[in-house]
DNA sequence: TACATGGTAGACAGGTCGGTCTACTCATGT
DNA sequence: ACATGAGTAGACCGACCTGTCTACCATGTA
């Protein structure tokens, strides 16, 4: 990958996140990158696959982050615990490498974007898909029965989706606290029901 | 309020919900709505004040709607299982007067405008608050303690926001059918902790 | 040496943006 | 009879948009 091209996926990131896209001009991506508008054409076909390209690298680091988090946790609950405390860190931007808390930028996109069949909206769509994979791989390691793994699955990512919206929308830091707590609840409910 | 006022609003809400704010400009709200700009803006100080009346209109009509429906409930868990009946209904369109769904559309202006100082963000918030108090007046019917009524109603609202963004980026259909599913597992806990 | 490659700077084109303004119509209340 | 206010149509302004283009500069390779 290119040096200038790196840098105006980056740069461009940077102001996509912060202002949403309809918002932010090509001109100002040259100018606070210092590319050429020339070297942006030759290694984009317009701005559509620019931003496309934005979305892949975020959705990589993005999924890199996540995966080193939960590959950390302790073996039982914490499988999946683990996630809230991940997301407690972002929402109070302790994580440096994916920039200050503005909501998580799929959902951004895709409501700049909300046709289903747009691109765009299925690049969103596929990352969620891909970090629900990540839950999933957390969830069969308690060893609970496959149906319950599904709705279990099911329940951490409405809680995760539903934290970001609260942290994001309402401003509530302790969003992933709330999440956690909840997740936990049910984590209990399930054992006493095997019990 | 004027007629032409409220016919702005309508079709402006209508294409902001359906392509977004920034996606949208003044001229094609007056070309579809039929209205001349003179009158736009004697109504209205700027495109600003045009989002701010439209968020407050939607937040009326969104509210009126889901108040609605909950009041319908019948007393016990029904109380606070409706919501996700409702929501199920919105993800599926059987509710002609929400319009088609494609969002919501409060997360979605919270997207284009996602610093948190910003008026029209602020007002998003403000909406948030107040469906979340319609639900908390809903697990108060549960007579539980004033500690879990807190915790309750923070897990609906995340299964709530959450739903509405599978929804709306995963193209999930179920996802209400979902968020039930988790609440009456959370429900059934409460229970057995009583018991 | 000759030439392709990736880069810079920035003028330019065609179009759209939000917003202002003029000139006119029409209903209503005094 | 007439002033007022709400409305229409649409020209116009300056700014900004995406995208193209020219002219030039390095650098590495055949």
């Amino acid at each position: 990958m290119s040096d200038k091209r790196l840098q105006l996926i980056k740069t461009a990131f940077k102001l996509f996140y912060l202002k949403g896209v309809h918002a932010v001009g090509i001109n100002e991506i040259l100018s606070e990158s210092g590319v050429a508008k020339k070297t942006l054409y030759h290694h984009f076909s317009g701005k559509e696959a620019l931003v496309s390209a934005v979305l892949e690298y975020r959705d990589q680091r993005f999924h890199d982050w996540l995966k080193g988090r939960l590959d950390q946790a302790k073996s039982g609950p914490d499988k999946v615990l683990t996630l809230f405390d991940a997301l407690d860190d972002w929402f109070n931007d302790r994580v440096t490498e994916l920039l200050p808390f503005h909501g998580c930028f799929f959902i951004n996109v895709s409501a700049e974007f909300s046709e289903p069949n747009n691109p765009l909206h299925q690049l969103c769509c596929h990352h969620k898909e891909r970090i629900a994979q990540l839950i999933r791989a957390q969830v069969d390691t308690l060893g609970i029965e496959p149906v319950a793994v599904d709705a279990f699955t099911n329940a951490l990512c409405l809680l995760k989706e539903g934290a970001i919206t609260l942290a994001h929308v309402q401003g509530d830091r302790l969003a992933a606290t709330k999440a956690k707590a909840t997740a936990l609840q049910l984590l209990q409910g399930n054992q006493s029901v095997r019990d």
